[in-house]
DNA sequence: TGCATGATGTTCT
DNA sequence: GAACATCATGCAC
């Protein structure tokens, strides 16, 4: 398609972007905004780290034992952003890949505030450098202020408050894969993307068992 | 600089 | 009742 020259106005990513399985999705999601426009203000994040997770042949998914409550999103069709709730404290969000049954997803991991800097800082701590604001996954919630009501949102939608710009053109960017970060299960499965030389990129660490009490 | 640990709630077995 | 796709803090070196 084509659009008048004028003022960068970036492209919504349409839903038959998502409509591919999450390791093809995933690297093309990094240097993606995602934006979300609260009654605050908006804070948009250019995704630099990602995951990739699929449904039951994965077991360091949520949907491998199946569709639950939880989970449901992932299991409805693709484009819509999955939030969860984990270690008592801390939100997640992934974006649902391909169709309805189908549980895949990409979990956001990290990324760097864009839009927003100051209400992003604020919801996270004051003074706080504006790498960090959205690096790890509960630290981009945070900073995005996303919550368990945005659960199941429509992220393809132009008039919802989660929406995905496409990156700008010509950027070419090296991608760096490797295993996935803090997971119990599989955790060789190289399934996590990230862009080269990105300061928002957490270091890569092995899932560390909790001792128990 | 790096590791070990506690906080805290939801979900599943 | 145990595990968990985490983070911030405290202490050792």
């Amino acid at each position: 398609m084509s659009r008048p020259a004028g003022p960068l106005v970036p492209e919504v990513v349409g839903r038959s972007f998502f409509d591919r399985p999450a390791e093809v999705v995933a690297p093309e999601l990094l240097g993606c905004v995602f934006t979300h426009v609260s009654a605050e203000g908006p804070v948009g994040v250019r995704l630099t780290e990602v995951e990739a997770y699929e449904g039951e042949r994965d077991p360091a998914s949520h949907a491998f034992r199946g569709r639950t409550a939880r989970n449901a999103v992932m299991f409805g069709p693709p484009g819509y952003a999955y939030v969860y709730f984990t270690y008592g404290m801390h939100f997640c969000v992934n974006l649902v890949c391909l169709g309805e049954g189908t549980a895949s997803a990409v979990l956001l991991r990290a990324g760097e505030v864009v839009e927003g800097v100051d209400l992003a800082r604020a919801r996270s701590r004051p003074g706080a450098p504006v790498r960090d604001l959205a690096r790890g996954p509960a630290r981009l919630t945070k900073a995005l202020g996303i919550g368990r009501d945005l659960n199941g949102a429509d992220v393809c939608g132009v008039a919802g408050p989660l929406r995905l710009y496409a990156p700008e053109p010509g950027g070419s960017a090296t991608v760096e894969v490797g295993p996935r970060t803090g997971v119990a299960a599989a955790p060789d499965v190289p399934w996590r993307f990230a862009l080269a030389g990105e300061p928002t990129v957490s270091p890569y660490r092995r899932h560390a068992p909790r001792n128990r009490r």
